[in-house]
This record gives C-alpha cells, structure tokens and sequence, in this order.
RNA sequence: GCCGGGGUGGCGGAAUGGUUUACGCGGAAGACUUAAAAUCUUUGACCUUCACAGGUUUGUGGGUUCGAGUCCCACCCCCGGCACCA
C-alpha cells in the first residue's frame, strides 16, 4: 500500500500549477463573473508566522471554492514594503534597507508558495516598488491641489528615543507603541491629511455596509462624532466700538469674508465700516491708506482688520501716526512675493518699501496675525515675519477655503472679536453656566498673556500654570485626572450670553486644546467634572434641569398607551432629631420604598400636604417643616391602584419630627403602607427607586450633578421645556448646531528614510511648490547612514545634492521635501492597484476598476481596524470626489481575523518560548494539514483567540490519512453505494454553504461526518468518491489533486466544477422523531419520513406508552420530521 | 464611565423557538502487540442509585411559550473600542 507522502505531493503539484499558470486571472472572463476576495499583505518582516499562515491559506479555501464555482476570482497580494524595521535594521546591521527588505521579500515568497495558496502572482505589487510609488505620490499631489493635504505646525508626538514624530495611533497610553519611551509634545511643520473633513461621511456611509457590527463601532468610536452646539461668550472688557474692514487685491465690502463678518460684528452691537478701496486691480498702499483715512474712522475704540492687502494699509495708517486699539492681519503678505507671480507686481511694490515697525507698535495696543496654512497665494512664512516685527500674536490658523476665501471663517472671527466660542452637547444647560473654562494651549490665553497691555491681574499665575500644563506629556495629564487644577483669569470676565450675568474665567488641564474649540461652559449642576471642579474652587452651581425619572420595569412601570395624568405632589423627608434616623417608606402594592409622598389637592400649599400626607399614611401628626429640599423632581409610572399612567411632579420638603404623637390612621392605610427609622446608611440601601434616591442625595450633599434629561428651571424663556427640545431651540438662539470629532487630522509626514519622499520643493520665494508629473517618481536618493538627525530632519536631508534643486516655478534655488510619508498612505490604495498593477499611464485604469471595484471581501486583523480600514476608507473618499474612482466605498465586506495563540493560551512571543514555526509543521505534517488544521480551529467570521493544539493538529492528520487509506477501497465498488446517498448531498450543501459563510469549521466536520460514514460502510463509488474529493480540494489542494489523478483524472481538481445536490435526495426514507411529555424528551422513535401527522403521532404514543397510562393528554404538538408533544393535565 | 460583542462538557467549538453538547482534541475501557507507539472498537455532562430509573444543567434571577442556549426584563462576569472628548 502505497503511503501518504505529503513532500512529495506537494512540491510536485505546487510546481505544476505554477508551470501552468492556473491561478492567472484575466480581467474578465465570458460566463464568469468578477470576485475580489482580499487579504491584507504582509510585512516582509522576513519570515512567515502562524498568523501568516492564518490570514492566506483559509480565505485561500475560500477563493478556491468559488473559482469551482464559476466566479473569476482575483485573489491577489503584495508586500507592504515601506517601514520601520527595514530602517531599523539598517541601522542596526549596516545594511541597505533596500536589500534587507527584497531579500525578505524572496525569501517570504518561496514561503508563500508553500501554502499551495492559489495567489495571483503575476499582480504582486510592492509598495517600495518606484512603479508603484509613483502613483503614490501622484496621488498625494492631488489631494494636495485639492486642499486635502496641507502642511501645520502643530504640537505633534515626539519620541525621544526614535526621533521622530509618532500618529496619535502609534502613541499607546502616553507611549510610543515601538519602544515604550513616553512621548513628549513638540512643535513642528508637518504635512497633514484633510480626514476631519470626511468624518461625517465616514461615519455616515457604515450604515448600509455590511460588516460586523464590532468593526463600525470600533471606527464610530475613533471617529467620535458628538453633536452640540458652538455658542460664543462675549468678554467684559469694554472699550471696543467699530471695526474698520480692510478688503485685499480685487476684493470689496462685497467679496470674501466681509458680507458675513460685518453681520457677526453688528449683531454684537459694533458699528462696522467697510471702505471700497480705490483702485484695487492695482492698488496702491499709500492712496488707499489716504482713502482710508478719509472715509473711515480710527481711534483708540477702533479695531481695524485688514485683509491680505488691505493689511498692508492697515499697517501704512499706523505708519503714519494713526491710533487704534488693535489691529488683526488675515492673511496679510509681507515679503509680496504672490505664488501666483503673474498678479504680484504691487503687491511687490508695496512690500519692497518695508514697514517700520517701530513706528507701527507704538500705534496699537495689540496686534493679531492670522496666516491660513492652507493660503496659496501668500506664503505662512509672511505672518511669522509680521508677528515678530510687530510682536503680535500669531495665530495659526486653517481657512476653510484656501486664502480665507471661504464664506464663514471661524478663525478670522476668532482673530477679529473678543469672544470665546464653547462648544458644548448641552446647549439645553446654557443658563446654568456660571464659569468657562479654557483649555492651557486656548489662543485666547497666548492672546492674554502675550498682549503688551495687562489685561491678567494674576498674569505670572497663569503663566505659571500654563507652562507647567504645556509640560505635562499625555501620560501625565492621563494619569493625575483625579485631581481637578486650574487658575482663574482675573481681571476678564464672560457673559452668559442666556442669563447676562457676569461669569469669571478658568484655565484648567481637564479641558483639552484639540477639541472642540478648546473652550467649554461650566455647568456644574449637570455635569461631573464641572461640579468637581466648581466644589474644589467654591465656584456658584445653578440648577437648570429638573430631572425626570421613567419607571421602565416592575409593577409600576410606565404603560406604552394610556392617558398620562399630570400630578403636582411632594416628597416629605422625616429627620428624627433625637437619634438622626429618617422616616422610611414602603407603598405595598408597587413595593415601593422611599419617603411619604402624595398628591397636592387643590387649594393646598405643599406643606400642608405634606404634613397631612405624613399624617394620612403614617399617623405622624407633630412634625416641623425644615426646608425646602431642592428644585422639582418629575416622575413617570404606573399606577395600578388608579389604573394610569402618572406624571407626579415631587416638590420634595425636609421636616423634623417634634414628637411621636401619632393618630389613628384608616385602615386602607395601613394596608398600603409601612414605616420604619432608618439611619443614613440603612436608607440608602433601602431606597429602589431613582426619584427617590436623588432626593436623598439632595439631603445628604446639599447640592449634586444631574446629568439625565429632564424639564429646564431658571431658563428664561425656555423654562418648563422638554431638555431635548431645548437643546435645538437654545443653540439656535445664542449659537448654532455644531458637531465635533475626536478624530484629528491625520499627520502623514514622517522624519525617516525608508518610505516614499514627499514630491514637494521648498522655494523660499513660492513656498510648497509640488513637483511637476513629468518628473515623478521623485525617487529615494542613497545616503550613507540612515540615522535621524535628532532635530526632526530625516536622514534624506543627508542626500544634499539630491535636496537641493531648481524651483520648477521661479526656477530659483530651492530645495526638496525631506520627510517621507506614512506607510498607511501606501497601503491606503493598494487594493486598486491589484485591478491594474501594470499600468505605467494611470495608478489603475478606470476600466480595469471597474471590472472588480469594490473588493468583494476583505480579511484582515482586528488591529487594523481603526487605522488602515478608515484611511483607506478616507482615501477612496477623496478619489471618488476627484472622480478618479467611481464607489464611496472600497470594501463590500470587511472580516477581522482571529489570533492563533501559542499552545498555553498565551499570545506567541520568543520570550515565552511558545512560537508555532509553520515551516517545521509544514514539513512534518503537510501544508494541507496546517491548512485543514485552522481553517478547522474556529469560526473564521468572528473574531476570538485560538490556541495552537498540537494534539488538534495531529487529529487533522489523522483524518487525511483516512482518506487517502480510503481511496483503495474506492477501487473496490465501482458503483455508488446507495446509503450514502443523502449524506453526501448533504454534504455537498452544508460544506458549500458554510464555505461561503466562512464558517470553514462547520465545513470541515461535515467533510468529517462524511468520511466517518463512509469508513461504516466500508465501500464507496467511485463517482461518489471524486464528488467528495472535489469538496475537499479547497482545504487540502494538493492531496486533492494527487487522488483525483490517481482515479484517472487529467485535468485539474481546482478546474473542475464544484458538485451540486439533489433536493430529493437530502432526505433519508426514515427519521428519528423525539417524543416529549410536556415539553420534556421522554423517549424517541422513528417513523417514514414526512409522515403525516397522524402516524406521526400514533407512533410517539406507542413510544411512551408506558407514561401515558392513566393521564388525559389536553394537547398534541407534531412538529413534522422533528418531534411530537403531549402536554398533559396538570 | 459610555458603546459594541460574548458567557454552552476537561478543552476548541456545534445547534432555522423543537432530542443541548455535532465534529475534533483530551480522558477511560477493550482489540492487535512480548511491550510501546501507531491503528481499530467502545465509552464520555453532572447528581442520586448496585442497577432499573429519576433528577439537574447552556453565567444568575425572573418572564413569554406546549416547548427557550435561542425571544423579553433585571443583574453578574469576560473580551474589544473610546475615555477629563464638554
């Protein structure tokens, strides 16, 4: 008998299918339809693991299945080549990272090949590849000219130890996810992606898609989508009356952000002047500024904002002698130096003459710049210059259309008012602010402890305290959050724009800088950190909402239909001075337990009702009223001795009890109630309703937060209103409708080598210049060492005659971009470069897009949830709005795979001594084996942990051992074997349905159960038996294939057609039926199979006989082919 | 704390409201063998019982139903995401 030799097999078809190129897809296929099936290529770290293994060889079941099938099947994968450890070690070893990582690549692909995987090679893509990242950075380009890619100085996570700037992603609790050293904050220029603009649609476009509901909620909660409101506070410093509007180049008082800011400014009550500059197709400072001077007015109440040029002027009038109390620059040019160069002739002309800033200064009390980061026309480089010139603040700003040519502009608002803009998701609690809270890094405090003038009593004090924050890394400001800090800005005070009222100023750590606006209304009464914080400085709390509590289960649980009878009532707490012990209460029909309350009839004062509550229920009759406990409480329930719904609105009201004297109660209220002194702690266990519960808080705290729904007190207008509706009609009044993320802008600029250069030249006259496509790729320069340089340049700054080279625009001398770009932009666009991985004219041509867009089905690990999938989610996005792809969505299905655990549970490491090497398995065993082996651990569409078990994959074994026994035997019975009939259809069924669910396991045991049956039976047709071996060709190919030649076969197993069942022949002639007695099995038996009802039933009888002796059956329940029922009289 | 997913033998897991524990692993017993490995056969939830048999059991407690792992309510625990996010 010939042995099975899993070597021999396997290297010998691996070679074959190769040679044939079986596994080739063409775009399109007649009679074939289009399936992309996805997984997410490798590292080429330099090795295969188990989870390789994992992530390949079972979709490979999958896209092996479906090919049999009739689908045409791209199956594709590359390498992921850009990263760290290739850089790493280079440095490290001295070694090329080019050579370091091909070499892994070789190496890994052999491995690959191993699996019998039936990848599509000739599609490989490798992202280091100059073919591909060429395309790379053409698209990087287009997001550019689009506004999607802009470069920030922003605070930015700063690794010591690896010298470089880290993504929020890669910071892992305050630490970089890489060495573990803490991350420290640090300022820096960096490229940045434009992904906050596509939030709401990515979170809004999960809806339809289907894919688990894990993996949506995962990115939902990246994303953190909150809607509120944005209100503005005006400051109490006095003084300002006008605001002077300064128009730029062809602009008027009719163009940019003019129409709408002179709106914002009157609405607050300022008188707004905007000239109409003369001449400003080629304007003149000088004449304007005489214009200026002529139709406007400027003095010491007067703010001027000047526009691009007309920030020029600005600045002339101050030259001239002209005082005002501030002026704000918005986007103002310094060095005239236009990117576009055709139009810049006076603006040059005008700047030539410089400023003189000395004069200038001594002309305003302050001065705000606000460049756009985004600006095209006028370099960020002009407000750094004009900042320090003036010793202004500079703000850095980001324009919602390049150049503030947006028709709102928050941050030129921001620049121009002295307000602070909060953003809050409870606009409803407006009135029960009574301190705002800055955030340390709030522009605002820049702005007040910059300004020249002393706004700050307690400037030192807040100086203090903001350096000490700015110092904190995130860990710190993570880990001391128990403790609430802050210093108060004395000297400024808010409005609340709802009640009026003067409010005071914080700065405090507990808010954050890069979220929201980075300022928030305080409203302790109805939020815990605000209360926390107002109780630790002794800050005022105003009650707003007066909760209401919904009864949802038990006796009184609030009825979905039903009149609601509306009920004023009081609470009534009994304090029993002689021993401090409280009155409590339980209502025995709802076992409800809390204080005495009831109804307030007509013509009564709550404390008369009260005291005769009190007196009706217990019998108390000498009680005193203390105080009134706290605002209303309102309650929705059920009552069932009224039969309806209630809406008892509680006053609750403190009383002392004088002494016992009681009276006689009736006798239905004594049946109802009981009472009994508890002391505090006894109470609070006793309480089991929430109304009731808060107003013990209440007695006990004096005052306490409420956070939940609930009707608005103290609020204008707006009291005795639902806190839902609320929040619209308040933010509508006093703000506008905002959301806000907690997402950031996804920061692409990295300071190493190994990655794709960024294709941008620096020209100190034009700014950021992209490089033209005809000279793309902007190929990786060699340099000698890789190492940072350790101030934030990347080693590519070493390559200097790459660096420097000819503007493309000015033609002067400038120099290369030197950082690289995240390797998540790499892989952000792979998936459509498989469609057309060729193409040296397009990234991927529309055509070959659309044949196989969107990926069908993609797997990949759980840990790229959150990163990967929504880049490339955001990337595919952005192409799809520049038409360059024609779906919102790249992936049909997404799949998070499991983790393969070492054999002890843990997770494999080499310190734990617990790493699975899949080649040493491999040679032993078998690739079919290691294939069969996780495609049977568990579910594949559900994410788990599986340990590795060697014993499970010597069950495997065992099992393909059984079978190539068994094809001896099928030699025997040439014809088929009759009995076996109804299983293998089965079979055929449940294995290809379960295939399709990726619920490989369940496909497997039912290949199992087949086999078991078969070795019962002791023969098999050959006919059967070829069926058989084509449903196990996905999972074991190359045994597969080895048997279906030795049955005499030429072609191809994987060519074949997948089997069909036969419907009629799924059923066996006869089925075993459970009989129960009510509802419990109490025997079975078997009967024809879709007997009728009758037999059925006449034969459950027989079977438990016995039992049925003597008892009545009420009722029969048949289940058809499944179980028969008798429910018996109780 | 908020949101999501789970909880079934010794283990991985299976189960359209219908015989809980398929399939595999491990365990036990037996066959073959001088013996072991391999292979094959049988057995396998728990409690009471010599046995026959009965009872209990899908995290806990309640409910709906002839019948609940599955549906509803409350609670406990585990895993994942977010987290001083206003």
């Amino acid at each position: 008998m010939r042995k099975y030799d899993h070597r021999k097999i396997e290297k010998k078809w691996q070679a074959d299918w190769g040679k044939k190129k079986l596994y080739e897809t063409r775009d399109s296929v007649k009679g074939r339809d289009n399936f992309y099936l996805l997984v997410e290529f490798p590292y080429p770290s330099g090795n295969l693991h188990v989870g390789h293994w994992y992530a390949f060889s079972v979709p490979d079941i999958l896209a092996r299945m479906l090919r049999m099938q009739g689908k045409n099947v791209l199956f594709p994968v590359g390498f992921d080549a850009f990263g760290l450890p290739a850089e790493n070690a280079a440095i490290k070893n001295k070694l090329n990272p080019r050579k370091w990582t091909f070499g892994n690549i070789a190496y890994m692909r052999k491995q690959m090949h191993s699996m019998g995987t039936s990848f599509d090679w000739s599609r490989e893509v490798i992202t280091c590849d100059p073919a591909y990242y060429r395309w790379t950075q053409w698209q990087f380009l287009q997001f550019l000219k689009k506004g999607l890619a802009y470069r920030k100085e922003t605070a930015v996570n700063w690794c010591p130890s690896c010298k470089t700037v880290l993504a929020n992603e890669q910071v892992v609790d305050g630490r970089c996810e890489r060495c573990k050293t803490e991350v420290v904050q640090k300022e820096m220029l960096q490229w940045n992606m434009k992904i906050t603009d596509y939030a709401d649609r990515l979170v809004d476009d999960l809806e339809p898609l289907d894919w688990p509901e894990q993996i949506k909620e995962s990115q939902k909660n990246w994303i953190g989508r909150s809607e509120g409101a944005e209100i503005d506070f005006p400051l109490a410093i006095g003084g300002i009356k006008r605001f002077v509007l300064l128009h730029g180049r062809e602009g008027s008082p009719e163009k940019g952000f003019f129409p709408w800011l002179k709106i914002e400014l009157e609405k607050r009550g300022y008188e707004v002047q905007v000239p109409t500059l003369p001449n400003t197709e080629e304007p003149n400072d000088e004449a304007q500024a005489d214009y200026v001077q002529e139709h406007c007015t400027l003095d010491e109440d007067t703010v001027v904002i000047g526009h691009s040029f007309g920030g020029v002027v600005a600045l002339r009038l101050l030259e001239r002698g002209k005082k005002v109390q501030r002026v704000s620059l918005v986007s103002t040019p310094y060095s005239g130096t236009y990117l576009d160069s055709k139009k810049r002739a006076s603006v040059t002309e005008a700047c030539k003459k410089g400023f003189d800033f000395g004069k200038i200064k001594r002309n305003a009390q302050s001065f705000i710049v606000l460049p756009d980061s985004t600006d095209l026309v006028v370099p960020s480089s002009d407000a750094e210059h004009l900042a320090k010139g003036l010793n202004g603040l500079l703000l850095k700003g980001v324009g919602t259309k390049p150049h503030f040519g947006g028709s709102r502009e928050p941050d030129v608002l921001m620049a121009s008012i002295p307000v602070i803009r909060v953003f809050t998701t409870r606009p409803d609690t407006l009135f029960g602010a009574t301190y705002l809270v800055l955030a340390p890094e709030h522009p605002w405090v820049t702005l007040a402890l910059d300004e020249k003038h002393d706004v700050l009593e307690n400037k030192e004090e807040v100086q203090r305290y903001v350096r000490e924050a700015r110092k904190k890394t995130e860990l710190e400001r993570q880990t001391e959050q128990k403790e609430k800090t802050g210093v108060p800005l004395k000297g400024v005070k808010a409005i609340n724009p709802g009640t009026g009222l003067q409010i005071p100023i914080y700065v405090a750590d507990y808010v954050l800088g890069g979220y929201g606006t980075g300022a928030i209304m305080a409203v302790p009464a109805h939020d815990e950190r605000d209360y926390a914080f107002a109780k630790k400085f002794n800050l005022p709390i105003q009650e707003v909402i007066e909760p209401i509590f919904i009864r949802t289960a038990g006796p009184d649980a609030l009825r979905h239909e039903g009149p609601v009878l509306d009920r004023p009532a009081i609470n009534a707490v009994i304090r029993r001075p002689s021993d401090g012990k409280y009155l409590a209460q339980t209502y025995k029909p709802t076992i409800t337990q809390g204080f005495v309350s009831g109804g307030i009839e007509d013509n009564e004062a709550p404390i008369e009702a009260a005291i005769r509550e009190v007196r009706e229920e217990t019998g108390y009759a000498d009680i005193s009223y203390v105080k009134h406990i706290g605002g209303v409480v309102h309650s929705k329930y059920y009552s069932p001795q009224r039969g309806t719904n209630i809406f008892a609105h509680f006053t609750p009201l403190l009383f002392e009890l004088k002494s016992d004297r009681r009276v006689e109660m009736v006798s239905e209220e004594r049946a109802m109630h009981s009472t009994q002194w508890l002391d505090a702690d006894e109470l609070t266990a006793y309480i089991n309703r929430e109304d009731f519960r808060f107003v013990w808080q209440r007695v006990q705290k004096e005052t306490t937060y409420y956070t939940g729904e609930g009707i608005l007190a103290n609020s204008g207008e707006f009291s005795g209103m639902g806190s839902e509706a609320a929040r619209k009609s308040i933010a509508e009044k006093f703000g506008r409708l905002k959301k806000t993320y907690k997402m950031r802008d996804w920061v692409v600029s990295r300071q190493r080598y190994w990655g794709v250069p960024i294709p941008v030249i620096h020209c100190p006259k034009c700014g950021a210049v992209p490089v033209p496509d005809k000279d793309l790729p902007v190929k990786l320069p060699e340099v000698k060492d890789y190492l940072p340089d350790g101030r934030g340049k990347s080693p590519l700054a070493k390559a200097t005659k790459w660096v420097s080279v000819k503007c493309p625009n000015c033609k002067g001398k400038a120099e290369r971009e030197t950082d690289t770009l995240d390797t998540f932009v790499d892989s952000s666009w792979y998936y459509l470069r498989y469609t057309d991985s060729k193409n040296t004219k397009k990234f991927a041509d529309p055509k070959n897009q659309a044949k196989w867009m969107p990926v069908n089905l993609y797997s990949g690990g759980a840990e790229h949830t959150t990163m990967h999938v929504l880049y490339s989610r955001f990337w595919q996005k952005a192409l799809y709005d520049m038409k360059l792809v024609k779906d919102k969505e790249p992936y049909t299905r997404r799949m998070n795979r499991s983790l393969i655990l070492g054999p002890d549970g843990q997770k494999m490491s080499k310190s734990r001594g617990n790493v699975i090497d899949p080649d040493e398995v491999v040679a032993r065993l078998g690739a079919d084996t290691v294939r069969m082996y996780l495609a049977f651990i568990g579910p594949y569409n559900e994410v788990s942990n599986y340990p590795w078990n060697p014993d499970g994959v010597a069950g495997v074994r065992r099992f393909l051992e059984r079978v190539w026994n068994v094809q001896e035997q099928s030699k025997t019975a040439g014809k088929d074997v009759k009995e076996l009939e109804p299983l293998l259809h089965k079979t055929i069924k449940k294995v290809g349905e379960d295939i399709a669910a990726q619920k490989f396991n369940t496909a497997l045991s039912q290949l199992m159960i087949f086999l078991n049956a078969v070795e019962k039976a002791r023969s098999i047709g050959v006919k059967q038996w070829g069926t058989f071996l084509r449903l196990l060709a996905p999972f074991a190919p190359h045994m597969a294939e080895e048997l279906w030649h030795e049955l005499g076969n030429k072609k191809s197993v994987h060519m074949e057609k997948w089997p069909l069942f036969d419907p009629a022949l799924l059923q066996e002639d006869t089925v075993r039926i459970a009989v129960q007695i009510n509802g419990k099995t109490r025997g079975e038996t078997e009967v024809p199979t879709g007997a009728d009802k009758a037999v059925q039933e006449k034969a459950a009888r027989e079977a438990v006989a016995v039992r049925l002796e003597g008892k009545s059956v009420v009722r029969t329940i048949v289940v058809p082919n499944r179980l028969v029922n008798f429910v018996l009289k109780v």
